[in-house]
RNA sequence: GACCCGGUAGCUCAGUCGGUAGAGCAUGCGGCUUUUAACCGCCAGGUCGUGGGUUCGAUUCCCACCCGGGUCACCA
C-alpha cells in the first residue's frame, strides 16, 4: 500500500480545501455533547417526535439522496441515524453535509423523530465538523439479517487489524466491546483483591537480576550506571520482599517480558497478575483463585452482554460462573489416565513406551519426572475442559514450592486448567533461606553451563528472606490468557491492543 | 528453527496452462427531499510483496529474500 496521495486520499484533501473555502474549520476544538446514541431510543419512546439532542461521533454510514442525506453516527454507546434535509439545515450547512465522508467526526444538534420505517433518527438542524477524515477507514457495509449484523467487504486482514488497531477499533464496535470487557475484567480482579485488603503495588520492571521464572530475558543498558539491566520475567521476588516488609497481602498487575518466540499464545510482553498472602497456604489460595476467576468471568459476561455480544464463550458457562471447581491430584489422575494402579511404580522402559505412544518427541533423552510431566500434559491437562484444579505436583517438577506436609515427594502446588490450558499456577511459597540459597546455586550452575533461562543467585532476596519471611501462598495468572479463555479468543494478538509485531 | 499456505485496486477477492489484469464495494462526476448492503448512469483507479534468473516477453515458471498465517519443535 502506497502512502502517497492516491486518488482516494486526494479526493479528501480536495474536500478539505472546499470546506475551508466555505469558511468551515475542519478541525475543531471541542463540542458540547449532551447525549449519546444509545439514549435516543429511550428519549423518543413511542412518540413520533422527540426532544432535541446534541450528539458527537463518527460518520459510520452515509447515504446521500440529492437534497436529502441519511447517515449513521457512531459513538461509544452505539449508533443512531441522522437525517439531513436541505430545507431544514439550510443551504450553507447542506453544502458542508455534501462534503462529508465516511469517517468524519461531527457534532449534530436537532430533534429526534421516527422515520417511515420506524427508525429512531435525529433530524439534524445544526451540523458541526469536528475532524475531517483525510484517510478512508476500512468500513464494511452492514446489513441486518434476521436480527444479526452481517458485514460485507469487511476489514478482515488480521495483520493490518493488529497493526492499525485504531482503525480496527474505529470500524468494529465488537472489537471495542471486547477490549472494554478486558478492562472490566482487570477492574473486577482489582476490586476482588482490594476487597480482601490486598495492597496493589508496583515493583521494578528494570532489574539488575532477573528471576521468579525460567525464561530468556530482554537485556538493556543503563548509561549512567554503566551496567546492564534486565526487563523482568516475573514479579515474584520483589513482591515476596514486600511481604517480608510487612505488607501481608500484595498484588501487582503489570507487564512481564520474555525473549521467546511469538505465537498464538505468546506475546513478548504480556500482562501478569501475581498475588501473595502471608499465613495462607495453597488451599487458601485455591479458594482465592476460584473466587477470582468467577469474579473475572462475571465481569466479562456482563460487559459482553451489555454490548449485545452474548455468546457461548466460557464466561457465560454456569460451570465457570459458579464453582466449586473439581480438584484432582496429580499422581492419581495420571495413574488413572494410564490405567495403572500407581504410575510411580512403572519402570523407565514402560514410561518411555507410554510417552512414545502419546507422541512425545525425544523420549530417549527425557528424565523420569519429565516423562511423567509429558504424559500428564497429553493425557490429563489437554483433556480438562471445565475449570479444574490439579494439586500436589511431584517435587522434581516444582522447584519453587514447599514440600507437601506428610508426603515430601510432592509439593504444595496447584495449577488451574480449563479448555486444556493453564490459567493459574500457585504454591505454598518457599520461605526457608537455606533451602532457597541451595536452589539459587543450582540455578547459577545451570546458567554457568550455558542455560539461558537459568537465573543467578539473588543475594538481596536471600538477605530479605533471612530476616524472616512469613509463610505465604502465591499465585500467578496470565491475564491475557485468562481473557482469551473467558472470551473464547483463539489468538493472543486479538486480546492485546498493540501486540508486538515486526515493523512494516 | 523445520515444513505448509498466502501477499493482485482504498477494502474483500477472482484471474492469467508466459503476451504488462478483472469483479463487488469504496472514491470522483451526474440524477434523486424518508433511505438503510439505498438506487440509476458514467468515469477513473494497479511498479500483481522485493530482488535476481530463464525467456523475444514474467504478475504467471525457477531461486533467494521480506512480511503474514498455520502445523510442529522449543518454552514459566
Amino acid at each position: 500500500m502506497s502512502d502517497e496521495l492516491n486518488y482516494v486520499l486526494q479526493a479528501r484533501r480536495d474536500k478539505l480545501a472546499a470546506l475551508e473555502a466555505l469558511g468551515v474549520a475542519p478541525f475543531a476544538y471541542g463540542f458540547a455533547r449532551e447525549h449519546v446514541a444509545a439514549q435516543c431510543a429511550a428519549l423518543l419512546g413511542d412518540a413520533e417526535e422527540g426532544p432535541d439532542v446534541r450528539l458527537a461521533g463518527r460518520v459510520v454510514a452515509l447515504r446521500a439522496h440529492g437534497k436529502t442525506t441519511f447517515a449513521h453516527l457512531g459513538d461509544p454507546s452505539g449508533r443512531v441515524q441522522l437525517y439531513f434535509k436541505k430545507d431544514v439545515v439550510g443551504e450553507a450547512a447542506y453544502a458542508v453535509c455534501e462534503l462529508l465522508d465516511l469517517g468524519d467526526v461531527i457534532g449534530v444538534h436537532g430533534p429526534l423523530f421516527r422515520t417511515r420505517t420506524g427508525e429512531v433518527t435525529v433530524r439534524v438542524e445544526r451540523l458541526e465538523l469536528l475532524a475531517k477524515s483525510l484517510r478512508p477507514l476500512p468500513f464494511g457495509k452492514e446489513e441486518v439479517v434476521e436480527g444479526k449484523v452481517v458485514r460485507h467487504s469487511a476489514f478482515a486482514d488480521g495483520e493490518q487489524r493488529s497493526r492499525q488497531r485504531y482503525a480496527d477499533l474505529a470500524v468494529h464496535p465488537e472489537v471495542r466491546a471486547l477490549f472494554v470487557a478486558r478492562s472490566r475484567m482487570t477492574g473486577a480482579v482489582r476490586a476482588f483483591l482490594d476487597g480482601l485488603d490486598y495492597l496493589e503495588v508496583e515493583t521494578p520492571v528494570l532489574q539488575p537480576l532477573y528471576g521468579g521464572a525460567a525464561a530468556k530475558p530482554f537485556v538493556t543498558y543503563h548509561n549512567a550506571l554503566d551496567m546492564p539491566l534486565y526487563l523482568r520475567i516475573a514479579d515474584e521476588l520483589y513482591l515476596k520482599r514486600l511481604v517480608v516488609g510487612g505488607f501481608d497481602r500484595v498484588y501487582e498487575i503489570g507487564h512481564d517480558f520474555r525473549n521467546e518466540g511469538i505465537d498464538r499464545t505468546h506475546n513478548p510482553e504480556f500482562t501478569m497478575l501475581e498475588f501473595y498472602e502471608a499465613y495462607a497456604d495453597y488451599t487458601v489460595m485455591m479458594d482465592r483463585v476460584e473466587a477470582l476467576l468467577i469474579a473475572a468471568a462475571t465481569a466479562v459476561r456482563d460487559a459482553l452482554t451489555a454490548a449485545g455480544l452474548a455468546t457461548d464463550a466460557p464466561a457465560f458457562d454456569p460451570a465457570v460462573l459458579q464453582g466449586p471447581f473439581p480438584r484432582v491430584e496429580w499422581l492419581p489422575a495420571l495413574s488413572q489416565a494410564l490405567h495403572v494402579p500407581d504410575v510411580t511404580q512403572l519402570g523407565d522402559a514402560e514410561l518411555r513406551k507410554a510417552a512414545e505412544h502419546a507422541g512425545v518427541h525425544g523420549v530417549a533423552t527425557l528424565s523420569r519426572p519429565k516423562l511423567m510431566d509429558e504424559l500428564f500434559q497429553h493425557h490429563v491437562e489437554s483433556r480438562i475442559d471445565r475449570p479444574t484444579f490439579v494439586v500436589d505436583y511431584p517435587k522434581e517438577l516444582s522447584p519453587l514450592a514447599k514440600p507437601k506436609r506428610g508426603n515430601p515427594a510432592l509439593t504444595e502446588r496447584f495449577e488451574l486448567f480449563a479448555k486444556g490450558k493453564e490459567l493459574a499456577n500457585a504454591f505454598s511459597e518457599l520461605n526457608d533461606p537455606i533451602d532457597q540459597r541451595q536452589r539459587f546455586e543450582a540455578q547459577a550452575r545451570l546458567k554457568a553451563a550455558g542455560d539461558e533461562e537459568a537465573t543467578g543467585v539473588d543475594e538481596d532476596y536471600l538477605r530479605a528472606m533471612e530476616y524472616g519471611m512469613p509463610p505465604m501462598g502465591g499465585v500467578g495468572v496470565g491475564m491475557d490468557r485468562l481473557f482469551m479463555y473467558l472470551t473464547g479468543t483463539g489468538h493472543i494478538r486479538d486480546v492485546i491492543l498493540f501486540p508486538t509485531m515486526r515493523p512494516e
